[in-house]
DNA sequence: TCTGAAAATGGACCTTT
DNA sequence: AAAGGTCCATTTTCAGA
């Protein structure tokens, strides 16, 4: 179905991470093939689902999302219907960036950026409390985003 | 210094987080504004650092990194230089994509993409038991990314 | 807001392996 | 066949009037 990535292509996946507006003609440069190559090359690794898609990246304080708060939850039950309908209420709530299913003490983690503890509070009680199947959940306030990205190393190798 | 956002800047943030790639054009016609307007308040959200930056989204299995781990961590000490040196360390290590520093019962929340669990036993070595101010951490791998991005609401208003 | 130049993308076509 | 390169048309960006 898709091929293996080649160096080309690793080197290309790790230079669009960086910065997904440099011009395939640059990219070209760096990694020594022609434009269209390139071009190419980045239309296959998007058909491939290697890549995902391409975002912009907004500072959460400049829109007024100045928190982040990281939520660790552990529901009731762990069957299936009562887990999908978790994540997909998850899913929906905008102010929640990331949610992972997790093994372990807890069974999900959530990261979320909010306006104020105000609205977290309410989210709180929407998500939370008026789910029954939520056993409990800790809330860990980010006091600082010290890294922050979805960057993927991309080894060089083959 | 940065006028307010309005309307329009609003509607572009919500567009370009969607979908970078989306002309110009196509996105004055969703908001109702000129191509060329459209392209003057994109560079100045870009100039005012509300976009901090374009990027691509790697599938992470595709790239022979299908594990994610979420890793909470308590430290000995919070003197600051300490911590310097530990969120230092952090933001270098190419797995690690995101790193909260946190109030509560843990003090970093981290979250790794890596290859396999012998990568991840590795750089436990070296990011953890190697660091004399890590006094424990608690290792919670993901079985389902169920949402993952970095999206920030942006509300119409204004 | 409109117009046009410059840049970037992406297809056609030919060549190499 | 699969992938690269060159060339060219189209699309997109972006600045000046």
């Amino acid at each position: 179905m898709s091929p293996p990535l080649d160096a080309f292509d690793r080197k290309l996946l790790m230079e669009i991470q960086r910065d997904a507006q440099t011009p395939q003609a640059e990219l070209g440069a760096r990694v020594n093939l022609s434009t269209a190559a390139v071009n190419r090359r980045l239309r296959r690794l998007a058909e491939d689902g290697v890549i995902e898609r391409y975002t912009a990246v907004v500072a959460p304080d400049k829109v007024d999302h100045p928190l982040t708060i990281v939520v660790n939850v552990e529901v009731e039950s762990e069957q299936i219907d009562q887990l999908d309908a978790m994540k997909r209420s998850f899913e929906r709530c905008p102010q929640i960036q990331q949610c992972y299913y997790v093994t372990g003490e807890w069974d999900f983690v959530l990261i979320l950026a909010v306006r104020n503890m105000d609205q977290y509070n309410a989210l709180t009680r929407e998500l939370f409390f008026a789910n029954n199947n939520v056993k409990r959940f800790k809330t860990l306030v980010s006091m600082s985003r010290v890294k922050v990205g979805l960057e993927v190393p991309v080894e060089p190798g083959e």
